[in-house]
DNA sequence: CCTACCGATCGGTAGG
DNA sequence: CCTACCGATCGGTAGG
């Protein structure tokens, strides 16, 4: 891992856990072991770390959601492998997918309305697919805007409390998840 | 609406859009229409405004639960009733929700540990809905901790994209969130 | 990668 | 509720 790597890991956790506002080039630079000047020979600013963090997360979001939507299953097993797929980029980047998920907003123009408009399209994926079984008859006929928001909300909320120490596996968790998506709670 | 009141909501609008950390003081000032050591009159700090937010806030959503925890019902119609109560709150108060949600961390001790302590016991409450549920056969045998924590993050996210003059109404909302986690998406 | 430093801004206080 | 101000810290640059 170069140095830049290194910088990029170690800002990506504290962005996460203090914000990105509430953390400085200085406190970055100590936990990196340099001087906060020095940083500026690896990366050009402060927020240019930030979209990279931003961006390079959502490619992640949006490879799973392509595989998801172009594999030769039907609606529900495509949402299935969506939510696997969601929930693996989560849990194999906890700190990077937090940061996507919080502090993206802090991004400046132009890269802000490039950042809600990929975010906007990967919500719509996961509609369609929703919207695809409902015609097909195998869904319930509800609002698959709602339901796709309600879905990723779930989601998006992983990394707040999934442990990747504890004994729940991401491919156990996406299998809970799914099961309580497609078949509800009532027995 | 007197001046604190005033300070407290526009504070609460503010915390929200830019983020405790990014909002200054002065900033703050501007809004209201004062200079900012002025704020001072009516505030004992910065954090302490968050503070008050944040445990105000969560007084409302254990007003909901304890609602439905005590109500004479079956444990679908209690949960039923707490994604009610609980998206009622949200809604009434989106900014003050979204700063209970993101912004507790910039909480310090003693503070802190108090809001963490309040927040896991209102999910467990969650959790003890879903767990009587099964005990008492009508709900499936599912790990209710996860699911707790699943439906929760899935109602946190709500302030992120509901539009309160949209036509879908909180009670529209709840209804349909009972509806996906009770009775899910196949058919 | 460092020392030295820039102008700007931070939360908050003194005193009226 | 204001003016005036405090020490601390911010992101970033110059120059080596």
């Amino acid at each position: 891992m170069n140095r830049k790597e290194q910088i990029r890991e170690i800002a990506q956790t504290m962005f996460r856990e203090r914000g990105y506002a509430a953390t400085s080039m200085r406190d970055l630079a100590t936990a990196v072991g340099i001087e906060a000047a020095s940083l500026y020979n690896h990366i050009k600013s402060k927020e240019d770390l930030l979209k990279e963090i931003c961006f390079d997360c959502a490619d992640e979001f949006f490879e799973g959601i392509h595989k998801a939507k172009t594999a030769p299953m039907a609606p529900d097993a495509q949402l299935s492998l969506a939510i696997k797929e969601h929930i693996q980029v989560v849990a194999n980047n906890l700190d990077g997918s937090a940061v996507f998920l919080h502090e993206w907003r802090f991004l400046t123009e132009p890269y802000l309305s490039e950042f809600k408009a990929k975010r906007k399209y990967y919500r719509l994926q996961f509609q369609q697919i929703i919207e695809k079984g409902i015609s097909e008859g195998i869904f319930k006929p509800v609002d698959a805007k709602v339901y796709s928001l309600s879905i990723l909300s779930a989601l998006n909320w992983i990394y707040d409390w999934y442990k990747p120490e504890g004994e729940l596996s991401p491919q156990a968790l996406a299998a809970q998840f799914s099961y309580l998506i497609l078949e509800g709670l009532n027995k």
